[in-house]
Formats: structure tokens, C-alpha cells, sequence
DNA sequence: AAGCGGGGTTCCCTTACGGAACCTCGGGTG
DNA sequence: CACCCGAGGTTCCGTAAGGGAACCCCGCTT
């Protein structure tokens, strides 16, 4: 299908993905600390790896001369991690309710609690669902 | 889960709810046009639309003195949008390939051909995925 | 009265998921 | 040396979810 919310879903949309890849930003990079910490079968958190390192979106590399590994992020995968913000903005504002939301993000540049906030980059001014026409691009064939 | 990825995904996290949602964004509001579109079982179609009512995602409104619906997007959902407008950007970038994009965005205020460039809420500096330490908040429970 | 078209339901079949057990490969321990 | 351990999977089976096609309902139109 032409076009990429299709594509990126082929990539990260099969469920328990973002999760996965949650736990790889969060620091939680090993197959058993993953599984425990999902809660998701052995046999789906091994196809869902091995699909997101073909992806390139995670690698998959040695933490011991035994057979030992840890799942990273790869640049590709980095990029995918503002989606998740994305979605944990979302959840804050509208699922959170009284007890405010569970995890805060402190950024480094100006070292206070923020949240995502998506702008135009050509022009820096919020973009938003209604800010935009979307039109035929040149990969639209 | 105490987790704002998580719930956002219990939302929208099914197979096939992103795409509905982006068909509805995009004008295709209809049941039978979104079920062509997609080429979705009509019985997942149904299921996911209501659970996406329900979740008051999107709106059931009728169009005609027949009963006969549409589909809108809600305050709610229309915050939703600006994932798949990440989404699509991170699919532009890393899958169109040599085609380019299928779609182009023209945002309203500049005028320009731009994409969503996630900033910081409180200073307005780009805020990626290395950008913030994650901290826990009120709701960690 | 017959037909039509939107918006679903129902039925059956196949695929995907969860759970638990099993396997493997190195490295320690007695 | 024999044994056990623990990470990282793989296999097997039963249940749940998705796809396809057919059917239904209801309010027009002719």
C-alpha cells in the first residue's frame, strides 16, 4: 500500500512491538527481562524480535563471551521512539485521570518536565491534525 | 499496566484501528467505503469502529433521514492524528524509498511543504528520543 | 411490489496467540 | 569429571481472533 502509516504498521504495528520497543528505551534489553516485564509468551517475543532486527530497528549484540545478548536501539529505531512519546503524551492527557501521568520526561536542554509538542518544520509553528492539506506526493504512484 | 504507551495502545493498538482512523482523517468516513479502502472483514470493520465510539475516539453521526452513518473524529481523536502524522513521517523517511513520499503535508500557517519536527513544550528545542530522561511521575502507582 | 444500496450479522475455516514443557550451549561447583 | 545452572530460545497443543462469503434489515425509489 502507498503509504507509510501502512508501511511504518508493517514494521511496528503487530502487537506487543512498541511495547517491545518501549522496554528497549526504557533500558530493559534482555529476552527474560522482557518477557517478565510484558508479560508476553516466549515464543511471540522471539518472532517479534527477530522481525525488529530484520527491520533494522533494533540489533541484536554479545554481552558475554557465552551466548548472552542484548537488544539496542539502531538509529532507525531511535526515530521510532517519538512515536512512542507521541503516544504516551496522548495517553497522559486522556487516559491518565486523577493520578496524573505515570512516567514525566525531563529534557536535557532546558532540564525541565515537558511533553512533545509537534511543530512545522519549515516554519516552527504547531502542527496539528486540522494545520495541514495533505496532498499527492512524487512516491503517491 | 501504569503505562500511557500501554493505554494509548488499548485504544488504538488492534490491527487495522490506525489505518480506520487515518481513512476517517482523510476523508473516508463510511462504512462500506472504508471497508473498500481497506479491504478489512466487515466484521473486524464493525468491531473496530465501535470499540473506537466507544473509546470516543470517533463519532457515529447519521448523514441522511435513512439510517446511514458516518464516521467523525473526535476532540479526542483528533489528537490521535498527530501519532499518525509521526508515524508517517518515520515511514517517509526510512521506507518510501526512491519513489519519496506518497503524501505530502502543507501546513496551513506557512504555507510550506513540511513534516512534524517533535519540540519541547517548555523550550522548544527538539526533543528525540536521547533528548529526555524518564522520570517516574504522580500516576507510577 | 420489487429492487436497491448502506450498514451491518452470522457462519465456517484458518491463522495467530498463550502456556507450559523441552532443548542447547557454555560456565561454574564438588 | 559429573553435575547443575541459567539465558535464550523451540516445540506442541488448545483456545481466541481474523478473513470470506453469504445473509439480513430497513427505508427509499420506480
Amino acid at each position: 500500500m502507498a503509504c507509510s502509516i501502512a508501511r511504518t504498521l508493517d514494521v511496528i504495528g503487530e502487537p506487543w512491538s512498541p511495547l517491545i520497543l518501549r522496554d528497549v528505551w526504557a533500558g530493559v534489553r534482555r529476552f527474560d527481562h522482557i518477557q517478565a516485564d510484558l508479560g508476553i509468551s516466549r515464543k511471540v517475543l522471539t518472532e517479534r524480535l527477530n522481525h525488529l532486527v530484520e527491520q533494522g530497528v533494533l540489533e541484536r549484540l554479545p554481552y558475554d563471551a557465552r551466548p548472552r545478548y542484548e537488544y539496542h536501539l539502531t538509529a532507525k529505531g531511535t526515530e521510532l521512539v517519538e512515536m512512542l512519546m507521541v503516544m504516551a503524551r496522548w495517553g497522559d492527557r486522556w487516559l491518565a485521570g486523577e493520578a496524573g501521568p505515570p512516567i514525566l520526561y525531563r529534557h536535557h536542554a532546558c532540564g525541565q518536565i515537558g511533553h512533545v509538542d509537534p511543530r512545522c518544520s519549515h516554519c516552527g509553528e504547531p502542527m496539528h491534525a486540522g494545520d495541514v492539506d495533505l496532498l499527492p506526493g512524487p512516491g503517491s504512484g
